[in-house]
DNA sequence: GTTTAAATGAAACGAACGTATGAATGAGAC
DNA sequence: GTCTCATTCATACGTTCGTTTCATTTAAAC
């Protein structure tokens, strides 16, 4: 195959040294020399660190929301009142498929994404870019009608719970001790127990005050 | 009051800067010049920038562990099969304690431990200790006694969604957008919500294969 | 008062970092 | 051939980092 060029080279390489050590723990040196590079390539095809992070934010969170997009609309398509099992497998859906457990690609996107989530710095939060909030809103809406008795905080509550479950499930806290002998099949399974886990969580009744 | 030793404010200062920025995002510099301490005494008292953050780690979960562990305790001293609900608040209820919403010392200890669950480096698997892993273990065993139907491999998976929930509570995303408005009883709330969703999430049934 | 050990202070070390600069290289246009 | 422009290259700059060293201070023991 064709060798891509040098900018798709680095993005490949940042994708997984920032997974791998956080984006911080990675260094241009290292990125470049991974994408067989010279050292002045990220600034003449990014201008900056920030900058490549945040195009390899967006090449792996771009897909993710397009899907949940996609699925959010062949849902409403069929019937404006989904039911939240069906809206917790279009939203979370996507994600899950990104990162399958068991997989090395899935792993690795995980952890990009757990990455981008969790840093604190503040320039991390633009690192995504607003087109996931717009299908972030529309999700609220649509689990609002199905869950007519949650009120709006409790609601957002859950919903980053989705999140959470979803993103982290590849800490290694709670993982198998020996990480070899994860079956293969793994990555599908915990893509039902996901659903499953979290259409419970999401269908259950309002928290009485 | 008396202020406190050299140690002691360097494990404060070390506490709120690496929560807010991260570990590799906090200079020991940062930290000495905010506990008012000379550049040295972390490597006098903690021998090195590692190793202090092993002790701030480590005070931070210490408590929530015995707290787990008490609860835990209470519960089998009143029945050997304690339902899943108040498993649920035995195991999450510390977290949630110790990192309440709507609390800037909350906020903090929540961010602190995504550091430290989330930090790609591979010495940060060593930083909370052996303690923890016993809890863990005691729980699953109570667990899987409450759910006899579920697998141990889909158990360790819900386990893990607790601690996603708890731990990411405080991650920025689904925030709500004036931060100022949080209603100060929002704490005790998101307890609760927590303790729903979480209830629901591990009682509901194993999934089919 | 002298001794001793713990604690603090000021200063420096080498290494690694992100970024900027200007020359070299390459291929297509004319 | 030569001009042009995009890209790549080697190199250097200034900063910041974790760590170390050694002198100085402090306070309790004798």
């Amino acid at each position: 195959m064709a060798t891509p060029d040098t900018r798709t080279q680095i993005l490949d390489a940042a994708g997984h040294l920032f997974a791998e050590h956080g984006y911080r723990g990675t260094s241009i040196r290292a990125i470049t020399k991974l994408a067989g590079a010279n050292l002045a390539a990220v600034g003449y095809h990014f201008g900056s660190k920030a900058e490549l992070m945040a195009a390899v934010a967006r090449r792996v969170i771009e897909p993710i929301n397009a899907a949940q997009r996609a699925g959010l609309d062949t849902l409403l398509a069929r019937t404006p009142d989904p039911p939240v099992s069906e809206l917790v497998e279009a939203f979370a859906g996507p994600l899950l498929d990104e990162m399958p457990a068991g997989d090395e690609g899935g792993a690795r996107t995980s952890r990009l994404i757990v990455t981008i989530l969790s840093d604190p710095a503040e320039e991390a939060r633009n690192w995504t870019g607003p087109a996931q909030d717009s299908v972030r809103e529309r999700y609220l809406a649509a689990f609002a009608r199905a869950l007519p008795g949650l009120s709006p905080e409790e609601l957002r509550f859950r919903m980053r719970g989705i999140l959470a479950v979803t993103a982290v499930d590849r800490l290694q806290v709670y993982q198998q001790p020996s990480p070899g002998c994860v079956p293969p099949e793994a990555g599908e399974a915990a893509r039902r127990w996901a659903i499953t886990f979290l259409t419970a969580a999401m269908s259950a009744p309002p928290t009485r005050t």
